[in-house]
DNA sequence: TTGAAAGCGCTAACAC
DNA sequence: GTGTTAGCGCTTTCAA
């Protein structure tokens, strides 16, 4: 009586094991597994009956009993966030397919779990003492987060995407996109168009990130030799605040051209442009930052840096394979480029 | 010589196991089990001795073990594809994190794959053999989708976010949003604000979600006996095509409002007013279809039809606990309602 | 109510 | 190159 009547005589059938294809190709359990695992060390022909009765039987090794074995799970956790609704926030979205893909290639799989909003770290903790993952990418390292910590304390393997701002010499390795060189670039679009004003809506001075995409307007502009001060404002990233402040600095400062530290706050710019007749893009440039779904089909379109999430997740998996290696193998940081995608608001 | 620094000389530190435990409670590896999962089988002195050794050795099942042992991963199984750029399309993004909560609550955890663009069948295959997942969630069911049917012939477990339009009688689980009634609501909205003629825009007629959501508009127009003839217009699902559309529609029928098939459709109709210097919402109304952040954001709001997402993940959930319960308890679909989230468009 | 034994399917280590 | 042995950590019988 084969295992799978004598388990299940009802559906679903069981799938086949490495026993059933070693008796089906004539050999032991052991060649089987070698010739998935290392194929090298069969002989020409022998490799080959065993494949054929891998594909005769349609095998393929069952995880759990694989997982346990090696103490691996090939799956990689991934804490995501409730979209910020209101917002042209969604970086996420792109981000995960694209590490999702990356993972594949790297023959891992994308778990995803939700913090319990009360305690971050419950979520990572639970993951990790039952080894349901081998690793984890971190994408919230905003100040004060304490996950890396946390995490290196418990020698868990990670990668952050975002710099450990508050940390520089933090031994995980991370991957980063560099915001003063994308607003540097926005900048420097705008002053080759001729805008001489050019005014920066960021976020709030406690904000690393911000404060980095600041430097990049402030870089720019004072390569030019262009003067800065009255032309900045610090807010919170939303729609609203975004339209109060270019409606202040209009009126005080009367800048040509807006660099945002988000879509969310350029998209505040447009409002108040189109709240006076205003035009984008002939009477005042306006440029965001991340290349949202909104940037894209907002009516004459919304330039706006681009960060290169696909390349982001490719080097987050490199790092990963490095940290998961043995011996793990942690190269320190990688800072990668946006580009510009040029719209009718600039 | 102590299980963790036989194995491991070095980092990281073995979890506890189950004997581990055993061993400080006293008990048999057993009853850690059934305490475990079992808690009525202990008595209450021996429980409560067993749960504080697993307190403090920070005890957590291993998986991959508990995995082996029950024929089951507690994972399901999500194949999501690439965000599509230059569309308002976004449903993902806020669909997947409602499904990762709803799945925590009934002990799931989301695994993420992507489809092999040139066999979409592949990755439900690989992932159904090695038995990595114990169900999918289905959200590409549009017409002619091989994967209901394979994976119903597979008899693998899953549930569809969205209905088997080309075969009503299926018999797996679904959980779908009534476009219809979204758009007759939708519709309903406009006519109570006075609007008379209001034209449609939307899909192409070999969209079974298009057609339903048009019959939706169609019959809140029919319901007031107004005409539809010469209103509606079926078109690719780009903001170009809903620019020329609503183009078209206001020289050849004087509408003064659109329901759209979709927020990206609607945004080419904003573009088209901005084009002829009228003011959506005081001169001509709109409403698109699922709440983008482009909808949240666009310059005095775009009123949509709102898919109840959060809702959604829960019967998916539901319905999939019960198709893998024992014996499997399918029930055949569950339709829900959306709602209308009113801006400053309409 | 608790314990002992068996085995899920796989791979690492070693023998042949 | 191939086979044998052992055991990863857990839960499901079954016995005490």
């Amino acid at each position: 009586m084969d295992t799978v009547s004598k388990v299940f005589g009802r559906i679903p059938p069981a799938p086949p094991t490495l026993a059933d294809v070693a008796e089906l190709a004539g050999v032991s359990r052991q060649t089987v597994s070698n010739a998935v695992n290392n194929p090298d060390l069969l002989r020409a022909d022998t490799l080959l009956r065993v494949q054929q009765a891998i594909d005769q039987l349609g095998y393929s090794p069952n995880r759990a009993a694989r997982n346990l074995r090696t103490r691996a799970s090939h799956l990689i956790g991934l804490r995501i966030q409730p979209v910020q609704e209101g917002t042209a926030n969604a970086l996420m979205d792109r981000f995960v397919h694209s590490l999702v893909e990356a993972s594949r290639e790297a023959g891992y799989h994308v778990l995803l779990f939700s913090g319990d909003p009360i305690d971050a770290l419950a979520g990572y903790d639970d993951l990790l003492r039952s080894t349901a993952v081998d690793a984890f990418i971190v994408t919230d390292t905003y100040l004060g987060n304490p996950q890396a910590a946390w995490l290196g304390a418990r020698r868990a393997p990670f990668v952050a995407f975002g710099r450990p701002w508050d940390n520089p010499d933090a031994p995980h390795p991370w991957v980063d996109v560099d915001g003063a060189a994308g607003c540097d670039l926005a900048t420097s679009h705008l002053l080759d168009k001729g805008h001489e004003r050019i005014a920066w809506i960021g976020w709030r001075k406690d904000s690393f990130i911000g404060e980095d995409r600041r430097a990049g307007w402030s870089r720019a502009m004072r390569a030019r030799g262009l003067p800065t001060t009255g032309l900045a404002s610090r807010v919170e990233d939303t729609v609203s605040s975004g339209r109060d402040a270019s409606a202040v600095l209009l009126d005080e400062a009367q800048p040509s051209a807006f660099v945002c530290a988000s879509d969310t706050l350029a998209m505040g710019v447009l409002r108040t442009l189109a709240e006076r007749g205003l035009t984008a893009g002939r009477d005042v440039a306006v440029v965001g930052f991340d290349d949202s779904q909104v940037a894209q089909v907002v009516a004459s379109g919304l330039t706006s840096v681009r960060q290169p999430l696909e390349d982001v997740a490719v080097e987050v998996v490199k790092a990963l394979e490095g940290r998961l290696g043995h011996p793990p193998a942690i190269h320190p940081g990688v800072l990668l480029s946006p580009t510009l995608a040029v719209r009718g608001s600039s």
